[in-house]
DNA sequence: GCATCATGCAACCTAAAGGTTGCCATTGAG
DNA sequence: CTCAATGGCAACCTTTAGGTTGCATGATGC
């Protein structure tokens, strides 16, 4: 459970987030496309994929003189997962208190 | 849905994502409760619940002497559908991209 | 009333996060 | 071949995160 830590450590930053769902959209893309239309440097740009990447949620992939990342979706899952289990056992603490009111 | 980059940053450490499974699971508790059993200080485990407060995941009532957490799930709800509609992004990208090879 | 337990507040420290600038290397296009 | 585009590396800066220590405050039990 607490495996997921980094990767929502990884998405709680707003220009992170925003990478993610870029490369959820448009499949790989080059440094320089992602860093086209953000306020951010392009080094600020690296070092956030770098972040990601450490997390295990995007992957590069060299092709020429570009380096495209894409999105890997298997930790996010792992993240979505967890996030089911803590509202899943809320519900049950929940159930427990209305049986225990009840009674 | 970068709305919920504060959640994902304040579920982003080890520490606050126990007391988040903690209050999810044993109803409200008292500073001095959760911080029982940790290797840190009171203080830390009190900063930590603030910044769970401003992320909206938890909410402290005074009874007494005591002050006592519990979980708030509307926040947390908020960040599973963000990385639902994530996942989803995803898998409309992968079907577009099998439609494109299929044809 | 008084000792005590739970907490609040403030100062302080260290390391890491987020970002920038400058310069160098490589690749592709014409 | 040359030149512009793409990216890597390293140094540097400023702010914040995470944590600690010390002391003050307020409710409780007896």
């Amino acid at each position: 459970m607490s495996a997921s830590a980094p990767v929502f450590a990884a998405l709680g930053d707003a220009t992170r987030l925003r990478l993610v769902v870029a490369l959820c959209a448009g499949g790989a893309l080059s440094i320089a496309q992602l860093t086209a239309g953000t306020a951010i440097t392009r080094q600020a740009v690296t070092k956030h994929l770098q972040v990601l990447a450490d997390a295990g949620l995007v992957q590069d992939l060299r092709q020429g003189r570009e380096r495209l990342w894409e999105f890997t979706p298997a930790r996010l899952d792992e993240a979505r997962q967890a996030l089911d289990a803590i509202s899943a056992q809320w519900g049950a603490a929940l159930a427990r208190l209305q049986r225990f009111v009840e009674s």
